[in-house]
DNA sequence: TAATACAGTACCAGTATAGTCCTATATTGA
DNA sequence: TCAATATAGGACTATACTGGTACTGTATTA
């Protein structure tokens, strides 16, 4: 299913969140009740994303977790490469040798096209982005060169 | 995970090479010793597609699948619909209602653009595309009206 | 030193995915 | 009419992923 898990769902909702104060710490706790989801589910994002460097975290009371970057600077494509790693929507655009057909393919590298172009297309909408009433809009530009 | 399922990257070789004569019948075991696959596989990928509507079929010797309109007018959206139902990036770009946050969630109309930018790029690309060396690339078109 | 809050990991249930198999039905040609 | 071919429609299974929970450990602060 060309569908993004419901964690990265979650955690673009959550960054959504810490992006209206990027400057203050937020405890997991806090964000969890803010948001409507269970603490221990917040928290595990939380912690994910925090290793894959979106966020830093800090321990101990007045503890908690903030954007490591500027809203801005976070797109769409990060949180999803944050947590569901690499990117591609398929598996020969993920990595090469994943997939048994990848010798006699004839339209691999046209798949990895279209995984460029939505690729780019998440990468374009930032946390800031996010932020606004209606951001993202528009149609995709494609060259047929052949 | 953003990604198509093997079910529906199966279904888009498949249609590739159907785009290759799209005048004449294939069998089912004709198709599966080409692409190197198994035959029930592609013999229930067959039959979905049938279902859905990309493909005519005929039983009985001489029988098989043909492509239902020419490759130009076949798209990769299309596809994806076909094997993997109603297109959507996010729960609630699928179908209303199916969002537990739906009621506070900031960003839902976000993702619905990005959604439909998606199913745009996916929508430019035919099976006739597909058959090009290099077809698919630039970058989507992005506003932000805030 | 106790309370707070993150870190890491293991675990479980539910669901989706990929693949196989079986029976029924339609078509064709001998 | 009969047999061979080929699709139609399912049921079924094993595996992997997803979403959610729980538990133990560690750092910070008052």
């Amino acid at each position: 299913m060309l569908r993004i898990s419901k964690f990265t769902d979650y955690g673009t909702v959550i960054l959504a969140l810490m992006a209206d104060n990027p400057a203050s710490t937020h405890s997991a706790a806090s964000i969890a009740q803010q948001v409507g989801l269970p603490g221990s589910t917040v928290s595990k994002l939380l912690k994910m994303m925090n290793r894959s460097g979106l966020l830093t975290s800090c321990r101990g009371k007045q503890g908690g977790y903030s954007l490591a970057k500027a809203p801005q600077e976070i797109s769409l494509a990060d949180v999803v490469e944050a947590l569901e790693g690499p990117f591609g929507v398929t598996e020969c655009s993920r990595q090469n040798g994943l997939c048994q057909l990848e010798e006699r393919c004839a339209i691999r590298h046209q798949w990895q096209g279209v995984n460029g172009v939505i690729h780019n297309a998440l990468q374009q909408v930032s946390l800031a982005a996010l932020q606004q009433p209606s951001t993202v809009t528009g149609a995709p530009d494609f060259k047929a060169n052949a």
